[in-house]
DNA sequence: CGATGACTTGAACGCCATCAATCGCTGTGG
DNA sequence: CCACAGCGATTGATGGCGTTCAAGTCATCG
C-alpha cells in the first residue's frame, strides 16, 4: 500500500514544507497513499510523524463494536501521527489520494534532546491538538445536530474555503463519524441549513458548498462562553 | 474569597507536591477556596498555574444559554491551568473545600527558557491532558449512558478508591456535564449499574460507592478498539 | 445498461431529556 | 425539640431529537 515515491536528504532545503519542524539533521520521504488505505493503525509503534502535502487524512477511534469516532481531519499542512507515547492512539487513513511526507520520530526526539526551539515546536503543535480536543468535547458533549453540522462547516470553511467555495473530501459518513451523528443527521442538518439560506450546493455531487452568511452560521455554532 | 494562608520561598525543599515542576527558582504559594468558588475563569489571563493539595476541581467551557460541559476534574496532586496561550480556555471552580498550590506561569516560562527538562514536564503535561481529552471525545461521541457512566466509574475508581471505597466530591450534575447527560441518566445508570451488582452505595449519601465487579464494570465501559 | 456508492427523504422507533413528584438528610429557627 | 425549608438524589410519566430502517434519486463506472 505504501509506495515510496521520493527521497529527500535535507529537510532543511525545502523549509515551508515542514514548517517548525524543519531542522537540517533531520531527514524526511514522501509517500502516496490511495482513497481508504491506512497510514497507520491504533496500538502500531509510532515510527514516524506525518505532514499532509496533499489530500486528506482522517484519524479515529473504534469501539468493539465497529462504533467510531473521528478525532480530526487533517488537510494539507497540518501534521499528524505525533505521539509522546511509544505507540499511536488513533488509525490514520487517507480520505482521497493523498500525498504525507513523513520523518523518523526518532530523528525528531535525538534533534530535541538538545535543540530546544524543536521541543517548543513540538509543545506548540500539541497544545493546538489539545485545544481543537477540548473544542470538540463541548460539541460531543452539549451541541444539538445542527449546531454541529454548523460549526463543522465554519471549521472546514476556514480551512479549505477558496473562491467562496469549499469542496470537501469527506462524504456523510465520515462527518457523522467527527460530530458524533448519523449521516442520515447530517444530511437534514445540511438541507436545513440550506432551507435558511445560510449555504448552497454548488456542483452535482452535494460536496462542494458555497458559505452564504458566515455570520449566521458562526452563531449558530454556538462556540465558547 | 482567595485566601492566602502560605508562602513557600523555595519550591525546591517541597520536592514531591509539585512533582517534576519543582525547581529552586519556581517559587508557588498556598490557597484555600470555598466549595463552589471560582479559581479563575474562562477567558481570563493565564497568570498562574495550580495543583490540588487536597479537595477537588472541575474545569468547564460554557455555551452562551448555560449548556456545560466539564472537561475534567482534577484531585489532589493533579495540576490545572496550564496554557500554552495566554488566556484560560476553561473556568475552574473548586468543587468541595479545596487547598491548591500555584505559582506564577511566567516564573515557570523564564526557567523553561534555558532548562528543557522543564519544557519536558510541561509537554507531558499536556500530553497526558490530550490523551485525556482524546479519550473524553470518543466517549461523548460513540458511548451510551450507561457505557458512560462505567467508565466514569472506572476512571474515578483508579483515582480515589482507597479501602475498596471510593468517596465522589462531585454530585450528579457535575457527573451529568461531564458525560454529556443529564442528572436523572445518570442516577437511572447508576441504578442500573447497581441492580446488575457491579456496585454498592455504602454511606447515607449515595456518593460512596463500593465497586464490586470492576472487571464487569471496565468491559461496559468499552475503552478502545 | 445494470451495478454500485453517495446522498436525500420519509416513517417509526428508542434512548435520553424534560417535567414532575417524592424521599431522605441537613440545617435552621420558632 | 420539632417543624419546615432546602438540597441532593431517585423514580415515574411524557415528549422529542436523533437513530434506525427503508425507499428512492442521481452520478459514476464496470
Amino acid at each position: 500500500v505504501v509506495v515510496l515515491t521520493n527521497i529527500i536528504p535535507d529537510a532543511d532545503k525545502r523549509p515551508r514544507l515542514l514548517g517548525e519542524l524543519s531542522h537540517r539533521s533531520v531527514r524526511s520521504s514522501e509517500c502516496k497513499y490511495a482513497r481508504g488505505t491506512e497510514i497507520f493503525g491504533a496500538e502500531e509503534p509510532a515510527e514516524y510523524i506525518y505532514q499532509v502535502i496533499q489530500g486528506a487524512v482522517r484519524t479515529y477511534k473504534l469501539l468493539s463494536d465497529g462504533r467510531r469516532q473521528i478525532g480530526a481531519f487533517h488537510l494539507a499542512g497540518d501534521i499528524f501521527g505525533l505521539e509522546n507515547g511509544n505507540l499511536h492512539r488513533f488509525t490514520a487513513e487517507a480520505i482521497v489520494n493523498t500525498t504525507a511526507r513523513f520523518m523518523k520520530r526518532e530523528s525528531l526526539e535525538r534533534v530535541a534532546k538538545t535543540n530546544s526551539a524543536m521541543i517548543r515546536s513540538i509543545l506548540r503543535m500539541t497544545t493546538d491538538n489539545l485545544q481543537h480536543a477540548e473544542d470538540h468535547t463541548l460539541l460531543l458533549g452539549r451541541k444539538t445536530s445542527v449546531e454541529r453540522v454548523a460549526a463543522f462547516l465554519v471549521e472546514m470553511d476556514h480551512r479549505l474555503t477558496q473562491a467562496g467555495v469549499m469542496v470537501l473530501p469527506m462524504n456523510r459518513r465520515d462527518i457523522a463519524d467527527y460530530l458524533g451523528l448519523t449521516l442520515e443527521t447530517v444530511s437534514r442538518a445540511l438541507t436545513v441549513l440550506k432551507k435558511k439560506g445560510f449555504l448552497k450546493f454548488l456542483g452535482v455531487t452535494q460536496r462542494e458548498i458555497a458559505v452564504m452568511n458566515p455570520a449566521g452560521l458562526t452563531e449558530l455554532a454556538e462556540f465558547d462562553s
